[in-house]
DNA sequence: ATGCCTACATACTGTAGA
């Protein structure tokens, strides 16, 4: 089973690109992020036609988050739990039936928190509190568990091309990846750093010709919990994709799993 | 230098992203 997380940055703008890589990659599940619309102007009936089912929580103008998959999901929840006062889409979660239990997956886009001074960063770190408190009450279930997503931050130094220009960004701080570290130690297996230590970018700037001169950082990521990273086989980040005509700024990345469906 | 791009909203410019 192929899992993968890809912030499209604009399902609108970005329809045919989506439907191009769905036909190259033939992932089983996708996360997608900032998908900027709301759910009924998702532009679904492409990507239905492929034989995925579509689930979405979808905002306005902004944010806004989904999951297709070729198998149909048992459930699906929105919204991270934590706050009724944030009206903001960032979070869904779907659970599917596998031979022999199920998997839960779910597709996260956590908050930028830039610029620092200001409530955005007080933000981002109290939805990082929250995700670390779904993630602790799921990993109680002791099921295959993969949180998939855009993050927004940059774990280690060499997961950024130089550290002298995101040291004071909200990526990077401190705080920041202190609370990503709380995350991944509950038992989480970063899915990409299990399977490489090289310079795995996920990110490329639009700006001051990034892609060309390869100044990326890795954001986006894939969280197993112990019983999905005992299944884990292989990942991948699909980095040609940010060469194709209107990407979006994140490529694909993808895992792949011994599930059998 | 707080922009350099890109997407979106519903307006010819501002907000947001990272």
């Amino acid at each position: 089973m192929k899992i993968a997380t890809w912030n499209i940055n604009g399902v609108k703008a970005r329809i045919d690109t989506l439907l191009a890589w769905l036909k190259e990659s033939n992932p089983d599940v996708v996360c997608l992020q900032e998908i900027k619309s709301v759910d009924e102007g998702f532009l679904r009936a492409d990507i239905e036609a492929m034989g995925y089912h579509v689930e979405t929580h979808g905002q306005k103008g902004f944010n806004g988050v989904a999951i297709l998959s070729k198998i149909r999901p048992d459930e699906i929840n929105r919204g991270l739990p934590g706050d009724e006062t944030d009206l903001q889409s960032r979070f869904i979660e779907a659970v599917f039936s596998v031979r022999g239990g199920v998997v839960r997956v779910c597709s996260l886009y956590l908050p930028n928190g830039n610029p620092v001074d200001t409530e955005k960063y007080p933000y981002k770190l109290s939805w990082m509190e929250r995700l670390h408190a779904f993630a602790e009450s799921r990993l109680a279930l002791e099921e295959p568990l993969i949180l998939a997503g855009d993050y927004n931050v940059i774990p280690q130094p060499h997961d950024c091309w130089d550290v002298k220009v995101w040291q004071n960004d909200a990526l990077y701080l401190p705080q920041t990846r202190q609370a990503y570290r709380r995350l991944n130690n509950l038992g989480f297996t970063d899915a990409i750093r299990a399977t490489s230590d090289g310079q795995d970018y996920t990110f490329w700037d639009y700006q001051a010709g990034c892609w060309p001169k390869n100044f990326g950082i890795r954001i986006d990521h894939l969280m197993l919990s112990p019983e999905a990273a005992d299944r884990l086989v292989s990942t991948g980040i699909e980095k040609h994709v940010r060469g194709w005509e209107k990407p979006s700024d994140h490529v694909p990345v993808a895992a792949e799993f011994a599930f059998a469906v």
